[in-house]
DNA sequence: CACTCTATCATTAGGTT
DNA sequence: GAACCTAATGATAGAGT
């Protein structure tokens, strides 16, 4: 029998030197800062690691990735032999991170059973009134594990729309996913929220 | 013919959480430190891109990866010169919500997926539209209840967690949190645990 | 430890929408 | 750009040396 046509040639292999076409260049540097991100994620997770991304886009722009965050652990690289430094807090909210980062792996695990399983949507619609109804929870009734869970999540959540809204202002790209910085073509004084 | 039995069983999935073994986990920090360097050269060849890797081992002991080279990238991106911008904070805040907002992001795409296949395709078109709105509101414009859904958006995956837990108990048994973190049996109730 | 081997899993180049 | 797809390439878990 006829051998049925391919329907795309796949992943071809590429010279490891810079990648000539700008547009295909880009597409790769933005593809691949991400997987470098979930590598650097995974060797944290896995490992107990503190991993600091640093990436400077040819066109100048930061981006960074860090666990449990960019500057503790590049100061930490650079101001050696110093004092160390108190890393209580630090442990305390990398636990956070971490745990969250395990737990959403759990929720997308879950979702992928209740895909397979195709039709049990009383669990999901569950599943999201249990989560407003916690959101509900009066502050003067909140226990101190659930405020101090308001404040982290409300304080980032203000700061990242307060960049986004500002990135807004010249790009229509407005996906929140996006793990672009603000970058220097908006503000070229450089008092903005760029990196 | 009688078939060859398989020398190895080859790779092995493995949960994404803390190696418990020391062996293992030393190992695996080892095989994927390289592996992190190789994708960062590459991603510096590939793309012209800056870029400087740090990480400590569990054990404290620094690594390093930078193209060009550490001290310049890393400089470059914590001593921005001349603007008004010392703002560590921001920059590690920034590597969190990226990190955290990719994750919510993926999850919210599940979910969407999930509900689409139950024929309720319009309900979530709204439901993404009147979200992406949220974000071209500035911050400091919008009311207790507009704050209140961006924080429950971005909340979505810590606040998923008791839930969570919960479907974990008929499907299948999740022991997370063997190490550092809270365990996850520990706190059933209501967000007890921290993020 | 570092390196090999191999089967398997994960990532991604190149398209398409 | 981003999301999705497919077919390859690439990375690596586990075991052995």
């Amino acid at each position: 029998m006829a051998a049925a046509a391919k329907k795309t040639r796949g992943r071809q292999k590429i010279a490891m030197q810079r990648i000539v076409n700008n547009d295909d260049r880009m597409v790769t540097f933005s593809k691949r800062r991400s997987g470098l991100y979930k590598k650097a994620n995974e060797l944290a997770t896995l490992c107990g690691a503190d991993v600091a991304l640093l990436i400077f886009s040819q066109a100048g722009r930061a981006c960074s990735f860090g666990s449990p965050s960019i500057e503790p652990v590049a100061h930490r690289f650079l101001d050696r032999p110093g004092p160390p430094l108190p890393r209580f807090e630090e442990a305390q909210r990398r636990a956070k991170i971490n745990e969250l980062c395990q737990r959403h792996d759990e929720v997308v695990e879950q979702v992928d059973a209740l895909k397979a399983r195709q039709g049990d949507l009383r669990k999901v619609m569950t599943w999201r009134k249990a989560r407003l109804d916690w959101w509900e929870i009066p502050v003067g009734e909140m226990n101190r594990d659930q405020l101090r869970v308001s404040e982290f999540l409300f304080g980032e959540v203000a700061a990242a729309l307060d960049e986004k809204v500002k990135e807004n202002n010249y790009n229509n790209n407005n996906n929140f996913g996006s793990s672009s910085s603000a970058g220097s073509g908006a503000n070229p004084g450089g008092a903005g929220g760029s990196i």
